[in-house]
DNA sequence: GTCTATAATAGGATAGAC
DNA sequence: GTCTATCCTATTATAGAC
């Protein structure tokens, strides 16, 4: 805590993150050098170094940040009760405003899911990645199986849904311009969101709800 | 066309190429260098150069190779026939054989499609990344347009139906580390791909199934 | 905390012999 | 087609002044 984090101006630290967040999130971890970084921060090379001891450091420190809000807002949704239907269709729309409110962060999501060999894996920072992944994945988990024992979901197995389930969230808002081409607009328009979650969701709905139950109520 | 080409052994251009496509598919664009991929193929740096004249032009090689992969099997897929439904099932099955049948394909299939600023979109390879997209994405949207006509398929936006689908098929088969923790198995097991193609296709068969059919005929 | 300067290495790419 | 040798630039990281 620093004088600055009183005021409203962001720290170094801070401004260094975001920057780093946004070009990982674009070019992947070999792709950016913390001479690009220090620019975007308006700093020196050197004073990037003095916050994160290196470039792998800065990376788990960027993948840290996003998925720490990922389990924010996905244990508050949680908290919110409601039948296991109502809490993954809210915890589902509540993942994807996220993303939306960051633009850079489904990227960045996707490669902290899905390369890793960027990663080092070793030291606290590898760790804390690793933890928050599993602070996300547990509880959904949890509650697919609590909809699955009520008769709300059709019986399957939890890990393959779950594995199922995470391309469809993140992807859309990850895929850039082949998304802005695919839909002819914007990804991140208010318009697409609203269409892109509505048909997920239908999709979720009726795709994992138990076969004796009513299509529509 | 030479006379290795004739022969079993696979040309030094194939081998570059195999060589380029698993390490891209790991690493990414700016993760991997020249020398690596000339050891990896058995080859100094310089015949590598000689084969493709830029590094950017290897790696939309590599990606073209595999969305034609993609592309042939998708057409011969559709081409066999049936009722939309039976032929959106079998193509998501079809593809899926492609991604499993080749390990280093969905990771770097993924990239492809979400790391815009990787790929050198000018020039004649760029052309034939965007190209082969096209002839992927465009038959998979009549067939969409055609089941909704038909009445199989709920009505819904067919672009934003079709970016929803990507995620799910492509994502399990590069995810990884993170799969084979998630599963607590390797994502290539053919049990495990069993599994992992059920589930979707039963999410995407009543999940995109009309309300007034029945769920179970 | 931030800077300049520098080290040490690895990167993409080319020239020219064979 | 493949090789060795080379060029030039960019990279991560450190040292030390302010």
């Amino acid at each position: 805590m620093t004088l600055a984090s009183l005021d409203n101006e962001p720290s170094s630290r801070d401004r260094i993150l975001d920057v780093a967040e946004s070009l990982f999130a674009r070019r992947g971890y070999a792709g950016v050098g913390m001479k690009e970084v220090a620019d975007g921060a308006s700093l020196g090379k050197s004073s990037v170094f003095h916050h994160f001891k290196s470039k792998a450091e800065l990376y788990s420190a960027a993948c840290v940040r996003i998925l720490g809000a990922f389990e924010d807002r996905l244990l508050r949704s949680l908290a919110e009760g409601g039948t296991p239907s109502v809490r993954l269709e809210r915890c589902i729309g509540d993942l994807i405003d996220v993303l939306v409110a960051h633009p850079t962060h489904a990227r960045l999501l996707l490669r902290s899911l899905f390369e890793d060999d960027d990663l080092p894996q070793d030291g606290p920072e590898g760790a804390a990645v690793y933890g928050s992944i599993q602070n996300i994945m547990g509880p959904m988990a949890k509650l697919l199986r609590e909809g699955m024992s009520a008769g709300e979901f059709r019986l399957a197995s939890v890990s393959h849904v779950l594995l199922l389930l995470i391309g469809p969230i993140v992807f859309p808002f990850a895929s850039g311009d082949f998304g802005e081409q695919l839909l002819g607009k914007d990804v991140f328009d208010p318009a697409q969101v609203r269409r892109i979650k509505g048909e997920l969701l239908d999709l979720v709905r009726v795709g994992l709800s138990a076969p004796n139950n009513a299509r529509e109520e």
